[in-house]
DNA sequence: ATGGTTGTCTCACAA
């Protein structure tokens, strides 16, 4: 089974790079992030003439919003409100005798890294500590459980072009960093971007609009993840950016990540 | 310290 990952900064302009998606990657499953779209407005039909006629989402006006699109029935569908939040930032679904799959958004935090002045880093240091306490009560390691999405952090110093000139931006602070190794750790996670790109190399899916050719001069940072359980793991196969969508037609600032499970 | 760009029932705000 291939799973992918994707924040699509708003889907229903971004129907020709999912299609892109489909053809190049040919995913069994596709978790959304940043959809920007309601629940009755999605593009359903969209997504079944793709292939993809098993569609969960949790939706709302102009921000945040996650979706999981699947060529195979899931059991079950869950969405949890996360630090008092009603946000969209996270759905479960469950494949029998397979995994379960957490989509997550988490929170971007805000231009400012201290919590005392920016309430939007604070959400995202209590989003993150929730999800730790959560990780570590569900007792996961025993499970195949795989949580992925855009987590909006780079937790290690090739995971952004600069790490020196990067260090103190929100994304990429040490604090942010530990919290990240904590929930890591929590879970018993395995990080598979890693687990299949040594430390040493600079591994990047998110260029952003704001510099001008950032993708051209290569200013990315890896900010969307997969983490999977050890009993998952095992059946770990094939790990992939889709890098080359940053150069789309109308890209998002994400691109794809792939994970095929055996 | 600032600005750069993109998206949204846009002229403000989030990323």
């Amino acid at each position: 089974m291939r799973v992918a990952t994707y924040n699509v900064n708003s889907i229903r302009i971004r129907l020709h790079c999912l299609d892109q998606l489909v053809q190049d990657g040919q995913p069994d499953v596709i978790c959304l992030q940043e959809t920007k779209v309601t629940d009755d407005a999605f593009p359903y039909d969209h997504a079944a003439q793709l292939g993809y006629p098993h569609v969960a989402v949790r939706g709302e006006k102009s921000y945040n919003g996650v979706a999981i699109l699947s060529r195979h029935p899931f059991e079950a569908e869950e969405r949890w409100s996360w630090w008092g939040q009603g946000d969209s930032r996270h759905l479960k679904v469950t494949f029998r005798d397979a995994f379960e799959l957490h989509c997550f958004y988490v929170p971007s935090g805000g231009p400012d890294p201290d919590p005392e002045k920016n309430p939007k880093f604070a959400h995202k240091l209590g989003f993150l500590d929730e999800m730790t306490a959560w990780a570590r009560d569900a007792r996961l390691s025993g499970r195949k459980v795989a949580i992925l999405g855009d987590f909006n952090g780079a937790p290690l110093e090739n995971d952004v072009w600069n790490h020196k000139k990067i260090k103190r931006q929100v994304g990429h602070t040490p604090l942010e960093s530990e919290k990240m190794a904590t929930l890591l750790d929590a879970g018993g996670f395995v990080d598979v971007g890693r687990r299949f790109v040594p430390p040493e190399q600079f591994l990047f899916t998110w260029w952003g609009y704001r510099h001008p050719q950032s993708f051209q001069k290569n200013y990315g940072w890896r900010l969307d993840h997969v983490w999977v359980t050890p009993p998952l793991a095992d059946h770990l196969q094939h790990h992939q950016v889709l890098s080359h969508a940053r150069a789309w037609e109308r890209p998002s600032d994400h691109v794809p990540v792939l994970v095929d499970l055996k």
